[in-house]
DNA sequence: GACCACGGCCAC
DNA sequence: AAACGTGGCCGTGGTC
């Protein structure tokens, strides 16, 4: 196609791409300075043909007026552009006062709705949707000529993407969920989440001590010591006596006791290496002191060696070497201040993308928020030092067992809606059909075991994992009984089987599967657990983005929400509209699912002045 | 110094 | 035949 990149465009250019009551698609797209300021912007109506235009007026107050006047804006991810020029251009990214309200169209969202587990980039959709040849990172272009190129591939793009969109059955998705949701997203990261940092400063100093203390007992533990003297002293002049005596046994005959002292030696010296040198945080040097020099027997993992937590449980567990326990405790406490405790700012910008995932889940980066610890010991403290601002509260809506619900439903299966709609513990439920006993017979025991097997099974688990996940935490099952506890399961709800397995027989025929709100997903050789899991973790996800639309229209007051993390909402408002934002929250999330015959899901909710670590009270 | 792959591990 | 799904970030160790 024959292309026309303007990028020294004239006032009469603006009055062309600009007009105010054009009524096709504005397609723009910003370049900034390093210092994040926009540079120039882009604007395209039609494929083949685009403007550059240098960001100072008058060009700026076109660009105002067409943005008021057009029907639809739309940029290859827009939560990059429109912010920056909704505060620009002086005006609010979502609201009556918005730059483009509702009628942005994002290039990147929709094609993961038609392609969901392809690359998003504009570089990709120019390479399959469009002959313009590759030209990221081409030096030759100026910067002028790129931006055009990007603006005419967004264009192209969105033209085929419009026909794309109409094939898949994705249309309506995309109109009553992504696209509305885009600009609220947006403005959830803008506004971001405090942080107390003299809080995370005390709880990274706590972590440290802990350290310590662990890092003491590494020490002490290691061998048994002479008194006061340092543990790798002592392995050293252990292994020092050790090759002496070796030398002298040295000669025919006694060569095997001597080799025997000698490899003593060895590992001795690798264990006094240990406490002075190795660095627990790499695996290549862990793996080398536990299976070489230590002589340890070699854990793998999907056929590669491997010195991960599930690893060194087994080796503690037989051999009952104490230095095993230090090593995944400071483990854990490095990992978690390096990941948890470092934020170097008082407010954090999460952003959420609605690209990025194969089951349109939202995903959580710069930092992601969605993998905040819950269930470590530390895990209140970590949590602790997310804040509302002064005067407000946090209040996080959980769906109570969504995707369980969704199976429910998904599947018809008569046990399992039954056990909902009565209010039954269905792990207990499922449990009682597995050992073969009354309800009330249920041991703790035996319910946490079914309800890690619930979770396993809709991922498509096999015994043998499930048995070595339960090891590492403590709870040895044999496979026998594994595998006799994800039967049993499988038996108490034979519909449900049912579906899951016509559910992986669908994806492996098709090589599609699409949930009720007209997702869809493709499946490449041999699907299974992926397939399985797709049609709960994919309605899920759409139930409740669906309702963060509703949300974005009704939420009373001052009140935002600040974050989601797949099955809950975290909200901040001022305390004094706590009452009504619960109630608002509530009846939205607990509100019927149209596209799904009017189901609904009951939640949880939890209110919080302090922080994010919200205290039973 | 920037970038990358990898192993490892946090969440739901 | 058997089968753990969806993400992002950290430190290490290597390359350019």
């Amino acid at each position: 196609m024959a292309t026309r990149y303007v990028t020294s465009p004239t006032l009469a250019d603006a009055d062309v791409v600009l007009r105010v009551d054009d009524p096709r698609p504005l397609v723009v797209d910003i370049e900034t300075t390093r210092a994040g300021d926009i540079w120039c912007c882009g604007a395209s109506r039609e494929a083949g043909v685009a403007y550059c235009f240098p960001w100072i007026n008058p060009f700026i107050g076109r660009f105002r007026d067409a943005f008021k006047g057009a029907q639809v804006v739309v940029a290859h991810n827009a939560a990059f552009d429109f912010p920056r020029l909704a505060s620009a251009l002086g005006r609010d990214l979502v609201g009556r006062e918005a730059l483009v309200g509702g009628r942005w169209f994002d290039t990147m969202a929709a094609h993961a709705l038609v392609e969901p587990d392809h690359p998003h980039s504009l570089a990709h959709l120019g390479s399959v949707y469009t002959d313009v040849m590759p030209w990221k990172g081409d030096e030759r272009d100026s910067k002028e000529t790129y931006n055009c190129k990007d603006v005419d591939v967004t264009v192209r793009a969105f033209d085929v993407l419009q026909v794309e969109m109409e094939k898949e059955g994705v249309k309506g998705l995309y109109e009553r969920s992504v696209g509305p949701l885009a600009p609220l997203l947006c403005e959830m990261g803008r506004v971001g989440i405090r942080v107390d940092r003299d809080r995370m400063r005390k709880v990274a100093a706590e972590m440290k001590v802990a350290e310590e203390g662990w890092k003491r007992k590494l020490d002490e533990v290691v061998a048994v010591l002479p008194s006061r003297m340092s543990a790798s002293t002592a392995l050293e002049k252990g292994a020092d006596r050790d090759e002496r005596a070796a030398e002298e046994l040295d000669r025919p005959g006694t060569k095997r006791e001597a080799g025997k002292l000698r490899t003593r030696a060895r590992r001795a010296r690798a264990a006094a290496t240990l406490l002075k040198t190795v660095n627990i945080n790499s695996p290549k040097a862990m793996a080398r002191l536990l299976y070489e020099d230590m002589g340890m027997p070699v854990q793998k993992h999907k056929g590669k060696v491997t010195t991960n937590d599930e690893a060194l449980a087994e080796l503690l567990r037989r051999s009952g070497n104490p230095g095993l326990q230090p090593v995944r405790e400071l483990r854990e406490l490095i990992k978690l201040r390096g990941t948890y405790l470092e934020y170097d700012t008082d407010v954090v910008h999460s952003e959420l993308l609605s690209h990025g995932t194969g089951t349109g889940r939202l995903s959580s980066r710069a930092p992601n928020l969605q993998n905040i610890p819950s269930r470590s010991e530390w895990a209140p403290k970590i949590r602790g030092i997310f804040v509302p601002r002064d005067g407000w509260v946090f209040m996080e809506m959980d769906y109570s067992q969504i995707e369980r619900r969704i199976q429910a439903w998904d599947s018809g299966d008569p046990k399992l809606l039954e056990a909902y709609e009565k209010g039954i513990d269905t792990h207990i439920q499922a449990a009682a059909h597995i050992y073969g006993c009354r309800m009330e017979e249920v041991t703790s025991l035996q319910r946490y075991l079914t309800k890690r097997a619930v979770y396993g099974e809709s991922y498509g688990m096999g015994y043998l994992k499930f048995a070595r996940d339960l090891a590492t935490e403590g709870t040895y099952v044999s496979p026998g009984e594994a595998k006799r506890l994800l039967k049993g399961l499988s038996d108490a709800y034979p519909v449900l089987r049912g579906r899951r397995e016509q559910i992986v027989r669908l994806a492996n025929g098709e090589k599609k599967l699409r949930n009720c709100f007209g997702r869809i997903r493709y499946f490449f050789g041999d699907a299974y657990g992926n397939a399985m899991n797709f049609i709960p973790q994919s309605t899920a996800a759409d139930v409740i983005i669906s309702k963060m639309v509703r949300l974005g229209e009704e939420l009373p007051g001052e009140g935002r929400m600040a974050l989601q993390v797949h099955d809950s909402l975290l909200f901040e408002m001022p305390r004094e509209e706590q009452e009504d934002v619960i109630e608002c929250v509530r009846d939205v999330m607990t509100g019927p699912v149209e596209e799904m015959g009017g189901w609904s899901c009951p939640v949880d909710a939890k209110v919080d002045g302090r922080s994010w670590n919200f205290k039973e009270d």
